[in-house]
DNA sequence: ATTATGCATGTATCCCAGAG
DNA sequence: CTCTGGGATACATGCATAAT
């Protein structure tokens, strides 16, 4: 009944597919060679006669410049071709991240090849239509009849050629048609990646992922037997659940960051003591934490049900380990950051404030440049509006990673400014800027000792800005105002202190991950299985991200 | 103002015939 | 036998227009 049925036939079948496999490669290689070798002759042809016309006439003596004008288009018939495979490869990518049609993109790919441009096609060369150009049946209608129909199909079957992965494996998996009232589960075909068989390989690739991984060492495979075939039920383990605050809320029912029962799901702090929470000693907030007994009479106190997973003995409100993005770089480091810039802003010269700000920037730059930061790991822009917000809280607006390598660098702004020579409101704010900077210098090097250190003295030094500045002028709360998140982070550094690296648990990935999928599973039309759905995703994906095969080359190198 | 409908466009999948 | 490409049909979705 279903067609996936049919798939798992076929792709079960992997002898089956080995043979025709190259024989067709071999069919898309012999028209493209003689396209190729067309394209040549027709090359060598105009440029002989251009250099015939141009050297052959004797009357006319060619500057050296013009003569290297000549040499120098020569050497471009290289270049053209390097650029006919770039724009072929990145038209390809277009449907492969699908941001165009198929039948769009069909024809780009016919319009280049006709253009001359050689790279590996996946829309075949003979056709009947041609896109563009009226046909002789009226002028009224020019568009009838040019589009393929057949493109999506040519398309999907390039994607299921060229992906270096294993072939997709398909199970039936129950599930809930949301279109239908009745509540009763259907069976559906479901493609997976089988995680044993590209894990391994993964995590020895390096640069595309890196920034979301886990730190090496963090990840290994649970003792116990390696499945052996694919079919083979394997047992795993669920070792990590990523979430934010927001998720947490909504999935472990986490109290929210204003709950009057309570606002961690950590410890015991309330709206009003958090903040004698967040900067006492670590073993104080030790005495108040929650444990899993507690966590779940918190949770029926506020007529919340628990998350079936803490039926497992081992999941508990201890193991919703808070991240280090989530609560620092998108939290309390991001807005000490723009208050520390806030602060600098008089500082600097210049009449108006957008002429400062841009003062401010080049500061930024320079001191990129200055320690060779990497360019995507660079703030993109800094404006006004990221720094001033009318009667709100100022917000940076960058990505977290760019906020986690802008901090390690205020400190030297502010020394260039002499804040830490100045009032005492200015040392105090050197001091915020100084820890901050410390802070995130120590992650990066992994030394927790002065991280946690740092970040103590970080936390409190910001609290003391809150106070005084709270003190002096009922207008000024606004700025140093500090949030829920500085006592989640204060439970990061008690984590800290008991030797856990934050980079260990940290969550850069899930914030485009989400975002990338609705785009790559985004569907235009056709009959809708979920199974299909799925597959497609997954099919684009793995052809848009090569796999290498590093496990098995370094078997076959070690084992003759 | 909201909902139903037709139309255009696009995809999924089947069938078929020809090539190797 | 499998792959390939043409064609047909059913299904999806967005948009403009008509009906309520």
């Amino acid at each position: 009944m279903w067609s996936s049925g049919y798939l798992l036939i076929a792709k079960k079948c992997a002898w089956a597919l080995g043979g025709q496999r190259e024989g067709s490669e071999l069919n898309m290689c012999i028209p493209l060679c003689f396209q190729l070798k067309c394209n040549m002759l027709a090359l060598c042809v105009f440029w002989f006669l251009l250099w015939s016309h141009v050297v052959g006439a004797p009357k006319k003596q060619l500057e050296p410049a013009e003569r290297l004008w000549v040499q120098l288009q020569k050497d471009s018939k290289e270049t053209k071709k390097k650029a006919g495979k770039t724009v072929g490869n990145r038209l390809t990518k277009l449907y492969k991240e699908n941001k165009l049609p198929a039948s769009d993109v069909s024809e780009l790919l016919q319009a280049a090849d006709e253009a001359g441009l050689e790279f590996s096609n996946p829309i075949p060369k003979k056709r009947k239509f041609e896109p563009g150009k009226a046909p002789e049946l009226g002028e009224a209608e020019p568009e009838e009849g040019c589009r393929d129909k057949n493109a999506a199909r040519s398309l999907d079957r390039f994607l299921r050629k060229n992906h270096t992965w294993k072939d997709l494996y398909w199970a039936k998996i129950p599930m809930k048609n949301p279109k239908k009232k009745a509540n009763d589960m259907e069976e559906k075909w479901m493609p997976f990646l089988l995680p044993h068989e590209w894990l391994p390989d993964y995590f020895l690739q390096s640069s595309p992922w890196q920034e979301g991984m886990p730190e090496e060492g963090s990840f290994c495979w649970p003792a116990g037997k390696f499945p052996r075939a694919r079919h083979e039920p394997g047992k795993a383990a669920l070792a990590q659940i990523r979430s934010d605050w927001d998720w947490n809320c909504k999935y472990f029912h986490a109290p929210q960051w204003n709950e009057q029962k309570g606002m961690c799901w950590l410890c015991k702090a309330k709206p009003e003591n958090w903040r004698e929470m967040t900067t006492c000693p670590a073993w104080e907030r030790q005495e108040q934490s929650l444990d899993k007994a507690e966590y779940l009479h918190f949770l029926a106190d506020r007529e919340k049900e628990a998350n079936p997973l803490f039926i497992l003995p081992s999941a508990s409100n201890d193991t919703m380990v808070p991240d280090w993005m989530h609560v620092l770089d998108e939290g309390t480091g991001a807005l000490a950051a723009v208050q520390i810039l806030k602060e600098l802003l008089p500082l600097y010269p210049g009449a108006h404030v957008d002429e400062r700000v841009s003062q401010l920037w080049e500061h930024i730059q320079i001191l990129y440049e200055e320690q060779h930061w990497p360019q995507d790991k660079r703030l993109k822009k800094l404006t006004l509006k990221d720094i001033v917000k009318p009667k709100k809280v100022p917000e940076l607006d960058g990505k977290a990673h760019e906020v986690r390598h802008l901090c390690p660098l205020l400190e030297c702004l502010c020394k260039a400014k002499g804040l830490h020579e100045g009032s005492v409101h200015q040392k105090a704010v050197y001091k915020v800027a100084k820890y901050c900077s410390k802070m995130y210098k120590c992650l990066e090097e992994g030394n927790l000792l002065e991280l946690e250190k740092a970040g103590r003295k970080f936390v409190s030094q910001y609290m003391a800005l809150e106070a005084e500045a709270t003190s002096a002028d009922e207008s000024e709360v606004k700025l140093w105002r500090s949030k829920p998140k500085f006592h989640v982070t204060s439970h990061i550094l008690d984590l800290v202190s008991l030797g856990h690296n934050p980079k260990h648990s940290w969550n850069y990935r899930d914030e485009t991950f989400a975002g990338c999928m609705q785009k790559l599973s985004f569907r235009r039309g056709g009959k809708f299985e979920p199974g299909m759905a799925a597959e497609k995703l997954l099919l684009r994906w793995m052809a848009d991200i090569p796999f290498l095969h590093f496990a098995a080359a370094i078997q076959l190198f070690q084992e003759p």
